[in-house]
DNA sequence: TTATGTTTCAAACATCTGTTTGATAGTGAG
DNA sequence: CTCACTATCAAACAGATGTTTGAAACATAA
């Protein structure tokens, strides 16, 4: 491995300990003794660990909002004010993780774990930090959405919405063991298009299931 | 509140703090000066934090497993060898869920949430310990599964039985957050039976959906 | 060269962590 | 009552944590 800088080192030391174990159970310790920095490197460069857990996410979201904005202003010119199909629109999205250049070797997987470790584990600043600072391309993505789905009421829309987010999320962030698995019961080496590529329809047949009947009592 | 023994109240306050910050997050310091109890005393009834934290999941888990064992007992009966469809199947896991008697105050929301920090925070000793505790139940109804869709590959199977888990736990999970949304944004108090009821054609219809085309290279 | 600003480093700091200890009550049986 | 057992408590323990410090090394420009 090349002699990279101290920055690129810790962050990219922080990223593959903090998909594997979590951010409050990797300690700067680790981090600085894996990536062969000094303890006091992380504070001097980043401040504190918060904002070095900040800057490892911003590595992966900076340029991959930035490629689904583009996508999106694509596919508009492309349908030019005609509708969008759900399958086309959510390819987009996963289109746009897929090619998006991976700043590490610790491949999408690892980003995947981080993504979803922030969603469940970090439940005040980082939920903050990722919704002010990439939360309008997101709600961009989300009215397209609704736009490709415009027959279901918005709340039912609501929490479909959040199964999909929770399929992507979980199964790609325990992808490596789920792989393993598969590959041992079933002698399929899946790579992570594959995975996607099943993704696609369950979601897609997932948002257009008939509606539920709520007819049953409160809790 | 009634003044309960000092394991419930360990046990209850452990349950709280755990699914609003997680495990590592929560401090033994934290749950004993909230439960009103001496710090020394989870050490003294569980052994360990980590006990503590088989035991928060064992009084949940083990009268979840001896419901669902039971009624699929009785949906294997009342079907008598015959085919069950799959929505009956997945209504009954749920079900099972939602009768459960809940052994605190704390809904099952922040069991779900505990599901889910288990699968995705704690790497090593939880999982196993799941794995091995309550396996044998949940291979029991993943096989009904498989009868239930025979016509899917096995393969494709188990990639959506981990995207409809993934669906179910993310959404559980952040169920409260969720619930805010809902209402604040539609006006629309969606209760847990409500989300499940939600839950069930989503997965459901992706669990039918038509396979993928995987022709595309590997990565 | 000197001077200036940046980066690295070992050491210490203060605080928090889970766990253990030994003393002190409380309880029920013989 | 006495004995043995269980439970609670304050205090201390040993170790890990994020952060700060002040000196040393390095680089760059005047």
């Amino acid at each position: 491995m090349a002699q990279l800088d101290t920055v690129s080192r810790i962050l990219d030391t922080a990223e593959t300990l903090f998909a594997e174990k979590g951010f409050s159970e990797t300690s700067l310790r680790t981090i600085t003794s894996k990536a062969k920095v000094n303890l006091a490197a992380v504070n001097y460069h980043f401040g504190s660990k918060k904002s070095l857990i900040q800057a490892v996410f911003a590595r992966y979201l900076d340029p991959f909002s930035e490629i689904l904005d583009k996508e999106m202003d694509r596919l508009e010119s492309e349908y030019a004010g005609g509708d969008i199909p759900l399958d086309v629109v959510l390819s987009t999205f996963t289109n746009a993780i897929l090619t998006m250049p991976s700043p590490t070797k610790n491949g999408l997987s690892a980003f995947m774990r981080l993504l979803g470790l922030a969603y469940t584990q970090a439940q005040g600043h980082m939920r903050r930090y990722l919704q002010e600072q990439y939360g309008p391309v997101f709600f961009r993505f989300a009215n397209m959405v609704k736009n490709a789905s415009s027959d279901l009421p918005d709340v039912e829309r609501f929490w479909r919405l959040h199964f999909m987010l929770g399929a992507a999320i979980f199964s790609m962030s325990s992808l490596e063991a789920l792989q393993d698995i598969a590959d041992k019961d079933f002698g399929e080496q899946a790579g992570v298009r594959d995975v996607v590529q099943r993704l696609i329809p369950f979601v897609t047949a997932g948002m257009s299931a008939p509606l539920p009947d709520l007819s049953a009592s409160n809790e």
